[in-house]
DNA sequence: CCTTTCATTTAGATTCATTCTAAATTGATA
DNA sequence: TATCAATTTAGAATGAATCTAAATGAAAGG
């Protein structure tokens, strides 16, 4: 009866089980823009689950990132983040409360001495401090 | 007789005492173009100063850093890279081997669009497979 | 040169994110 | 419904980085 949720949809896509701790997984992960870490996905996520594993959560996020559907970031040196979405774009962070915001802008990276390598990618990290902090700061 | 080396320099100028220990990690990392984690430098460092501790190494690098006399490089997600390059540029890593190099190159990073933020700097990433990575690949 | 003092070094414990392991569970398929 | 491989689980293990408290030593003044 009910249509399927974007959740069951990338399952489906990815050929992995549609267990519920991935849906809520998934379901906690869609459309979420705060850039959260494994541990922000477990608290949240393990609300709903009370006996769920860290195990799983990085599995999860483990599968996700290696099929292409989430973006595994290192701009906060203390933690990977996770980003949902996957369209090319760049990563605002605030140097005091380690807020991560989107860049959907796009740059003229073109690099015609590449020292040889083959690029494949890459990602530019604006550094700084939000509206909050700004106003708090000494 | 002998003049001052870039080492004593950088101590001086910090106001930090000059101790055989930083006088070594310095002496390592002054123009090191490698990209050495913390342990990269231990390493290295502890051939010649067989007693010496890890903690020597953390606090040296964290003063450096705190100084403006080093930059800690986020780009590795297994580990911090230090860089005593403070001049800005950007970085290319190898997916591979994850070796870093430098891309000595100005980009118009212009955002008119900073949501509010104030914007103290940013970094490049570029991400691929260096020279001897590609050859090897499958 | 000697003494004092405070920064620095040290070994080791600790923290924290992440990965691994092996056993138990469960979704999907027949 | 039975089967089987994928998944989940608790907890151990790893590894980077930080912290601690005591020992050491560089440097400044006498």
């Amino acid at each position: 009866m009910k249509g399927k949720t974007r959740a069951q949809e990338i399952c489906k896509e990815l050929g992995l089980k549609l267990t519920p701790q991935r849906m809520a997984i998934l379901g906690y992960l869609d459309g979420n823009i705060a850039h959260p870490s494994a541990e922000d996905i477990y608290s949240a996520v393990s609300k709903r689950f009370p006996g769920m594993s860290r195990a799983t959560v990085y599995n999860t996020l483990a599968s996700l990132r290696d099929k292409g559907k989430l973006l595994e970031l290192t701009i906060d040196p203390a933690k990977k983040r996770y980003d949902p979405d996957t369209k090319p774009h760049h990563h605002l962070i605030c140097l005091e409360c380690k807020r991560v915001s989107d860049i959907d802008r796009m740059f003229d990276l073109e690099l015609p001495d590449s020292l040889g390598y083959d690029i494949t990618g890459n990602h530019i990290e604006f550094y700084g401090y939000c509206p909050e902090c700004r106003s708090t700061r000494t």
